[in-house]
DNA sequence: AAAAAACACGTAAACCTTTGCATAATTGAA
DNA sequence: TTCAATTATGCAAAGGTTTACGTGTTTTTT
């Protein structure tokens, strides 16, 4: 309440007897202003603290510069580090980041993206919670005119621009490489079908299977969404079965490192007995002993990339992209049963 | 460019060939426009996707809810979760959060304190940079009448209200638990002598020295910036001395998994060789081995309460308030040479 | 010295919404 | 039927900036 009143054009022009126009002129250096009035101008804005409305400059002409992201949560690195490779990228090119967190819940990315359409955001970022299936939300922004791009878990392929890994290869190699050190019976601790990314690294990891003419057990694709104490259970109860998996393939951060902990707490060895490889590019995965074994996404870069792609829309480009950023297998302690 | 045309007010009044005032009235509800007008006014402005304008809102009177927050960096679980607690406390209010990571650079964190002046926004939540040592642009915002609350690091207590945790006491509790358990020679890692928080920690720490009679070794305060390289090297290098410490106090997240890791990397048993203990509230501290025994920090209800206070102050409160968030020592396994 | 050009600044409209006041139409009361 | 009260809607100003256009003054050109 009782906003304080910012000194406005009005303000300046008054306590130096000229119009608001000339005022306005000189702050943006119009040639048309005396070089000593604009002297006098500037001095004045900075010795009153004025800063343009920005309310009444986006009335005009484009408001400020802000663009929204939604990620689904904002405390496993992966998304941090989404977050930083997006804000970076939109500072350096005079933008803001509005960011929001859905906390893998549809209901509430609704109403996320309901908002940032309130405030006529210049484009928006979305990584959609794992429990999104409708996507009448991301046509109306475009009904709208607010470009869109999807980062990582992506979908509407076709209507927007997407930023994602190309997870299929990625859990082919690491599966063929569990394989090569003498794992067989490899489970896939994943998270919900509907999410593209899990189909995708499913189907790599089934792919190496076939290769590797290893058949594949229905049981051992398990968990079905992502949460750390879901998970772990699942991965106990993977652990108890009576033909016991040799090795996991996890398919994100969380997913990690509840694996991580169900194995140690079985009193299992890692790899002798279960061999484990994570999708993850937390650093936390090279503190812990043995370091892990893991599959990182460029997620930085891939922020970055998302936000390049956006303001490319933002400034008018029509075409839509699809960029897959490759990820890598890094090989450390928790994968080989045998030396290669 | 090219910014697509939005429907306004004007677009349905024409439509429906009454007056903008209709229309605008309509929208909100006003008992003097008829039932069946308001009906046919708000059908129309779904239909045609219809959102207020937030700039020429903002003109006549309060602008969309916006609050900004600065952060040092955005990777490490502290902040991270701080800036979850404020989201969730301000879009509970109907508020957007704007968030900006300063890299733990004064300069940045200049930059983006000026960008949300800039902006107008409602309110401001700051936590420094780990080198910033003048203040000037806080001051500004308050010259602006911009409502500013410092979490985590704070300064300019008698100006700005500010939220942070007990620090010295809870490492002197700490360094107490590693005097019981059978340490000796405990160093602290710590961060720039600049920041409130690391002045007061040590402070904790010297004074359970002194409380045990157990002289000061100034070469055991080593690290002077927040930095896992650096912090990795300073604790090496501690460890190479004559007199190697058997215990050590790490500042922060980061600063626990460098001494951690260059513990590991000397081939040193904790805690039997070294004992640690660090002030941090990440959740992988119980995914290592041993686990960590650490000072854990409320930071998402950190957050929550600087959001609380923020909003009091842009609701029109004037007196500061200064909350101590408490901290507690979890004791896990890093801790404890004897059992006690 | 007169006409043309350049310069320095002012006027006013436009952007979209909200809202006090005015107006027109309808109803109820006398 | 007439006047007052009620109801439904329109008019226009305000909020801060930007900018096309206009005006008055000075300088340059011939």
């Amino acid at each position: 309440m009782a906003v304080k009143h910012r000194t406005s054009l009005k303000d300046l022009a008054k306590k130096l007897g000229v119009s608001i126009a000339t005022v306005s002129r000189a702050l943006r250096n119009s040639p048309e202003i005396g070089k000593e009035m604009q002297e006098r101008v500037k001095a004045l804005a900075i010795e009153m603290n004025y800063r343009p409305n920005p309310y009444a400059r986006g009335l005009r002409q484009d408001g400020p510069k802000v663009i929204g992201v939604v990620v689904p949560n904002i405390l496993t690195h992966y998304y941090a580090a989404m977050l930083d490779g997006i804000e970076q990228e939109a500072s350096k090119n005079g933008y803001s980041v509005i960011s929001a967190n859905s906390h893998e819940d549809y209901d509430t990315e609704k109403r996320i993206i309901n908002n940032f359409m309130d405030l006529h955001l210049s484009g928006i970022i979305a990584c959609l919670a794992q429990n999104t299936v409708d996507y009448q939300h991301f046509h109306e922004l475009r009904s709208m005119g607010i470009p869109l791009v999807f980062l990582g878990r992506t979908y509407l392929h076709d209507e927007f621009s997407s930023v994602k890994a190309n997870g299929d290869e990625a859990a082919r190699i690491a599966t063929q490489h569990l394989i090569d050190t003498g794992s067989r019976k490899i489970a896939f601790l994943g998270g919900p079908n509907n999410l593209d990314m899990v189909q995708r690294r499913k189907h790599g990891y089934l792919e190496a299977l076939r290769d590797n003419k290893i058949p594949i057990d229905r049981f051992l694709v398990a968990c079905d969404v992502i949460d750390y104490d879901v998970a772990r259970n699942a991965a106990i109860k993977l652990l108890q079965r009576e033909e016991r998996p040799d090795a996991i393939l996890a398919f994100n951060d969380i997913l990690t490192f509840a694996a991580y902990t169900a194995i140690k707490q079985m009193g299992l060895r890692i790899p002798e007995d279960v061999a484990l490889i994570g999708f993850t590019d937390d650093p936390h995965t090279q503190y812990v002993t043995p370091q892990l074994s893991v599959i990182v996404d460029q997620s930085e870069k891939m922020g970055c990339t998302a936000c390049n792609i956006l303001l490319r829309h933002i400034d008018g480009e029509k075409d839509i992209q699809r960029v897959i950023v490759p990820q890598k297998l890094v090989i450390r302690e928790t994968s080989a049963k045998n030396k290669e």
